[in-house]
DNA sequence: ATTACTAAGTCACGAGTAA
DNA sequence: TTTACTCGTGACTTAGTAA
């Protein structure tokens, strides 16, 4: 830690403030040792030798742990009875909250980007009966026949990788008597402009042509032009969802 | 952290070893920036407010998290992108599992004791019909007519008292025609000697006399000491738990 | 055996500066 | 603006000792 600096300001988690990162995963190992339903005896060798520090280190970090009222403690002849407190304990539940956020929140991809110009090529694919019968049984709507498509600028361009890291919905491709039609993946999102916001939309990634990076074309049940009153130029926020398919 | 000096030995979670909890909390910060799904941006500033330090040392920080290859980086003009490895992900995965077997695993109270004599007081009592019927009804099962008594250590009577933190399930008062009967606790346990185990068991605490803290009676559904082959001073271990009564 | 104090050392800290 | 270097200070460290 290197510094009781951390007392000071106020940070990210008030929790940490108080002890420091190495003092909660001390006690995050009294809460393993069952320290939370009743008091447990432990040793600060015990202690030292499964944080892997010495045992007067282990020592200083319950102390330091008592004084941030985060355990109770009697010391023994041949050990300490320890209990953590409220405090303690929601403390450790603020951990674990965050790491609820991190690994049970369905990802988020969020791409800043502005309205171009192009209704054009999309509207023709997505037209036709091969790919719109899909739209309407994955998706779950009949998609205006139009894209909007949304220039990326260069930081979207980058953040746009991790979109590919998202589950999505796939259109498989077809053929008819004269040509075929490649597959593509569906993205769920929401596109936003100022306090307004509509969803659900869709990004469609043709498989094969290898796309423009820059360029996202997004179809959604309605005329997203109208419904958030777009015109070219205007900065729109697209954040890209986790789907459900299976 | 104070010290590379955590590199060396087996910690308990190899997760902080390569890296101390400091900088763990800094991975932290990053997994919910999103830094799970992609590339991230942020600024050393950036972090080092919200994790209340320097920028010098969420730059250090961050250094030492990309040495230990837990993210990877790409410093550009006005920032950096930051991807977390496969490695960081799983260190944030072990905290993740210690968090949920704090949180997520019903609480247990381990107590050591020896066997005792004295099947006698408890058996006339539990065969008392209106004690019976909670016990098949509540319980799951019809108990042997009698008690298995087990004394306590000093320490397991202190260890004793995180008991009472459980859930547990009631035991309703009674009367009939020439007294009334008391209400009671009965905590599920198991019961352990040598390497056998015997489940399920219940201890018996009757609500109003204070009971004596170092003797604790157990109830099941056969005769303990026929079962685990138990003799008056032999030493068993009784795991209390939560119980599941609403 | 414990816990914890003192002493001596090292690493990490923040400040300043460069690129 | 950024990131990250050098540098001096100081907190945390381990080792040894006391109770």
């Amino acid at each position: 830690m290197g510094g009781a600096f951390e007392a000071g300001g106020m940070s990210e988690s008030a929790v940490a403030a108080a002890v420091g990162y190495d003092e909660l995963a001390t006690l995050k190992l009294v809460a393993l040792d069952g320290g939370r339903s009743g008091p447990v005896k432990l040793s600060c060798s015990g202690v030292a030798n499964r944080l892997d520090v010495s045992n007067q280190t282990a020592s200083r970090r319950l102390q330091r742990l008592e004084e941030a009222d985060f355990i109770d403690r009697e010391v023994v002849a041949d050990g300490q009875w320890i209990t953590i407190t409220d405090a303690g304990e929601s403390a450790l539940r603020q951990e674990y909250a965050d790491y609820r956020r991190i690994f049970e929140t369905p990802s988020v991809v969020v791409l800043d980007g502005e309205v171009t110009g192009g209704m054009g090529e999309g509207r023709h694919y997505i037209s036709l009966p091969g790919y719109m019968e899909q739209f309407k049984d994955r998706l779950g709507y009949e998609p205006f026949p139009g894209t909007l498509n949304v220039r990326l600028g260069d930081d979207a361009v980058r953040a746009r990788a991790g979109m590919t890291a998202l589950d999505a919905v796939p259109i498989d491709g077809w053929e008819d008597d004269e040509r075929t039609f490649g597959p593509a993946t569906c993205y769920a999102a929401s596109v936003a402009v100022g306090g307004d916001s509509y969803e659900p939309v869709h990004i469609i990634v043709p498989e094969r042509t290898h796309h423009d990076e820059s360029q996202l074309e997004i179809i959604a049940p309605d005329k997203l032009r109208d419904e958030l009153d777009l015109d070219d130029g205007d900065a729109v926020t697209v954040r890209v969802e986790e789907a459900e398919y299976e």
